[in-house]
RNA sequence: UCCUCAGUAGCUCAGUUGGUUAGAGCAUCUGACUGUUAAUCAGAGGGUCCCUGGUUCAAGUCCAGGCUGGGGAGCCA
């Protein structure tokens, strides 16, 4: 291996050193080569740029070497940086000098696209790949805006236990385990202790990994995810939302100015993020319900209309794709195509055939979900159809407040009379629930009264009881699922992708 | 737990009403090409058609049961 320098650039910096010679060190992310000259996209972790690496310059020996070097392989690059439009970053490298660390063996993950399921086998791979390489600094822009929100404005940042003894709401499957002998679970909420330490800071908020043992096969549940979770003294429902809205505007708003070049890797569409400066709607329970029983209608919009409507765009859409590959596949019995044709239509047919997949899915459950929100029943909480059909209606994240105290946490505060002061914001483009909240009960008796209703064991709540019994106020606070909102940021189609090292049901490995 | 879709080469997939020796692209290997952008072109190797049983002259294809996985419901951030 070549001996290691403290003289080397990063891909990033290259702008600074347009014209001058550099040493760049990195993987092999793509290799083309020609008589004489091969191309080598080089990643390094900042960014990726094109060498050009010619025999001529480095000698037939190691150019033949260079030639063969698989995917993935590591080596430094010493040229010159020069400025060449055709680049996506606008410039390239010149080589002079190529010394390799390591030739990779064969590279399981190809050029070609992969199913999901075999890229998560190899995720420790996949992660080096380029989507996924923007998805994860997207997710670090996210973090630290989140905690740059909070540090802003006197929020203490506090841990809290991941050991817990009781389960906070008493109604999740949580992850048993064993502490000194004693049954112990996996905390799902930190959440009672962010109101103990806000009693001593004031404004808390803890960033944390939270545990779920639902065996929940869907595409935005995770076993193990990171929750953040502030708590403020003294705020109400009103102003716990005035921090919300804040929140999500400012984190995302973050990621619109700085993560520029992430975000047109994975194609983000920017307008669909650029509303967030918009005011979130802030809706009361009563009248969400009326819209997603489309007794109500949203600046005309009427949301079972619109589902149909959805829904009658789709199956027009599967006609066409039926007939588009028809047609393409007639097309290619004939003879005498060149191979370039063929190959344009093999692949045209192919992606017509993974989205009409989606769209078949899609018209199966459409109607199901029609469905349930023409019967949705008031008092009830929301399903993720019911979510996917309100939010529908419009393009910035709403807020969705007064829930029915029945289907919300045993600490929410009350208000009028089966009315809990508990928030929900939903996400647009389909994603649904990102953050849920509220004010917390203040009244000892009446807590007291829904730990009985909610069946939970009087004991391990003695020291919550304690936060009002000396010297109880009003606070509110909220909790935000990262993966969550990384999903609608990046637009995922999965959850899975917006973690390094996803664990769900039946996936502990890599 | 229920509903639904799928399982064919290392990967992504095609395979017609059951009918010769199961195919393509990518990847790998050999060769050509001095500006490629998933480079291209010529050639080669590569198969437990998820498993078990059944129907049939004949099963990747049809039937039954099972296994594994995706998605949805429930639960939730």
């Amino acid at each position: 291996m070549p001996v290691l320098t403290k003289k080397f650039v990063y891909i990033s910096d290259l702008k600074k050193h347009e014209g001058q010679q550099v040493v760049l060190q990195g993987w092999v992310q793509n290799r083309r080569d020609s008589k004489g000259i091969v191309f080598i996209v080089l990643r390094d972790g900042t960014g990726f740029i094109q060498c050009v690496i010619l025999e001529d310059v480095i000698g037939v020996e190691l150019f033949d070497k260079v030639k063969r070097l698989g995917l993935e392989s590591s080596l430094r690059i010493t040229g010159t940086v020069k400025t060449d439009e055709k680049q996506t970053g606008g410039y390239e490298i010149q080589a002079d000098a190529v010394e390799i660390f390591s030739e990779a063996e064969e590279y399981p993950i190809g050029k070609k696209d992969h199913g999901v399921d075999f890229l998560l086998s190899r995720r420790h791979l996949w992660l080096r790949s380029k989507k996924q390489w923007a998805i994860m600094r997207i997710r670090n822009q996210i973090i630290y805006s989140i905690h740059n929100f909070f540090q802003n404005r006197g929020f203490v940042q506090m841990d809290s236990p991941i050991f817990t003894g009781n389960a906070v709401e008493g109604t999740t499957n949580l992850f048993e385990t064993e502490f000194f002998d004693q049954p112990a679970y996996l905390s799902q909420s930190g959440q009672l202790y962010g109101e103990a330490m806000a009693m001593a800071m004031g404004k808390i908020y803890t960033f944390g990994p939270t545990f779920r043992a639902e065996k929940s096969k869907t595409r935005r549940h995770l076993s193990e995810f990171w929750m953040i979770e502030p708590e403020m003294a003294f705020y109400d429902l009103e102003m716990d939302m005035d921090v919300i809205e804040d929140f999500i505007r400012t984190v995302v708003g973050d990621v619109i100015e700085k993560c520029k070049e992430e975000l047109a890797i994975i194609e983000r569409d920017l307008t669909k993020l650029e509303t967030v400066v918009k005011p979130f709607p802030r809706i009361l329970y009563d009248d969400a319900v009326s819209i997603i029983r489309g007794e109500k209608d949203v600046d005309g919009k009427n949301a079972i209309k619109t589902l149909e409507q959805d829904l009658e765009n789709i199956k027009t859409r599967i006609s066409e794709i039926k007939t588009d590959i028809e047609i393409r596949e007639q097309s290619l019995k004939q003879a005498g195509l060149k191979k370039g044709v063929i190959a344009f239509n093999e692949e045209k047919v192919r992606q017509l055939k993974l989205e009409l997949k989606d769209l078949e899915e899609d018209e199966r459950n459409i109607p199901n979900w029609l469905e349930s929100a023409k019967n949705f029943k008031r008092g009830e909480d929301f399903g993720g159809s019911d979510e996917t059909v309100i939010t529908r209606m419009f393009d910035t994240p709403i807020m969705v407040y007064n829930w029915p105290k029945a289907v919300k946490a045993f600490y929410m505060k009350e208000d009028a009379p089966g009315i809990a002061k508990g928030v929900d914001v939903l996400a647009p483009e389909g994603y649904g629930e990102i953050v849920g909240g509220g004010e917390r009960e203040t009244d000892i008796n009446k807590l007291l009264e829904a730990i009985h209703h909610h069946q939970l064991p009087m004991e391990a709540f003695e020291w919550y009881l304690d936060l009002r019994r000396f010297g109880s106020v009003p606070h509110s606070g909220f909790g935000l699922g990262l993966e969550r909102i990384i999903c609608w940021v990046c637009k995922l189609p999965h959850v899975r992708e917006s973690i390094p090292f996803p664990r769900f049901v039946g996936n502990l490995f890599p």
